[in-house]
DNA sequence: TGCGATTAAATCGTGTGCAACTCAATCAGG
DNA sequence: CCTGATTGAGTTGCACACGATTTAATCGCA
């Protein structure tokens, strides 16, 4: 193979890892979001609104780096679910606040075991420090390249 | 926050960055492809063609972790730009094999500069060992990570 | 005050991903 | 040989993602 070739292997191996670990992520997380009756995205959209709720579909947007053509449609779907309730802000008419229904903040308790259940499938060991030190590396190492590139 | 909700801040840290960071990627090679007229999972199938040329749907698949409800469609894609050709093999007419064109060939001229652009723009100095190394390190824990999950 | 620029969502079109299913070709056991 | 099981692609239906455009509300400034 020549020289200049080398990187499109290389690279094939460091984007395509990545890529192939984040669907194997999702394909993991969906057999145990079923019971709740949501996808992975809509389940990062439920954190978000369990930590800080009602807020804009803006917001929403910026901490999941999704716009709201992704948003509004998966949005809609949770509110059809009964999950989320979608208004117009008052002051702003352009803004449309999300905030959850009972249903949807009950559906918290449902979702508590989950991270630890998935991390176990993964092989990892939340007791063990090592472990957990090494999941925060690797968290914060794909959350500076993702920053490096937006 | 309750003891028990900790993991539903802590997992979307690290689950999310994971599927932030693999979409971050995506969006950064789209304007490099572009003038290469093919889409980020459509490329990396050209990797693989590039690589090992006139493989079936099901080995291509294999290597990409995709299955032909999604290889089929985008391989017509490639193929109706002209970059593919697909015809059953003969000792087993179930299998489709997929093998480059003329044109389909000569597009790894063009996608020779592309991961080192790439790499570039995340801020990675590829003459520096060191940074190298964590690349390959990053690689790794994601595949390993992949492959639990698998 | 009036009106062009800006902003927030929503909409549209295209291309994945994936579960579930169909269909045709091959295989395997009797 | 047959016939039922298996296998490899393809199809269907649904839910993202995202660039581009549209629509409505607000802002800014002459």
């Amino acid at each position: 193979m020549a020289r200049d070739d080398r990187h499109l292997e290389l690279d094939r191996q460091l984007c395509f890892a990545l890529y192939a670990a984040s669907r194997a992520i999702v394909r993991a997380y969906d057999p145990l979001l079923a019971p709740l009756g949501v996808t992975y995205p809509q389940y990062l959209a439920l954190l978000v609104l369990w930590e800080s709720d009602d807020i804009s579909v803006g917001a929403l947007g910026d901490r999941l780096a999704l716009d709201s053509a992704t948003l509004t449609p998966l949005l809609k779907r949770l509110e059809q679910q009964g999950l989320v309730a979608r208004r117009r802000k008052p002051e702003d008419e352009r803004v449309v606040l999300i905030s959850l229904t009972a249903r949807g903040r009950a559906l918290r308790a449902k979702a508590r075991e989950i991270p630890s259940e998935l991390a176990c499938r993964a092989g990892f060991d939340l007791e063990d420090p090592r472990a957990v030190a090494r999941l925060e590396a690797l968290r914060e190492e794909l959350a500076d390249l993702a920053r490096r590139l937006g």
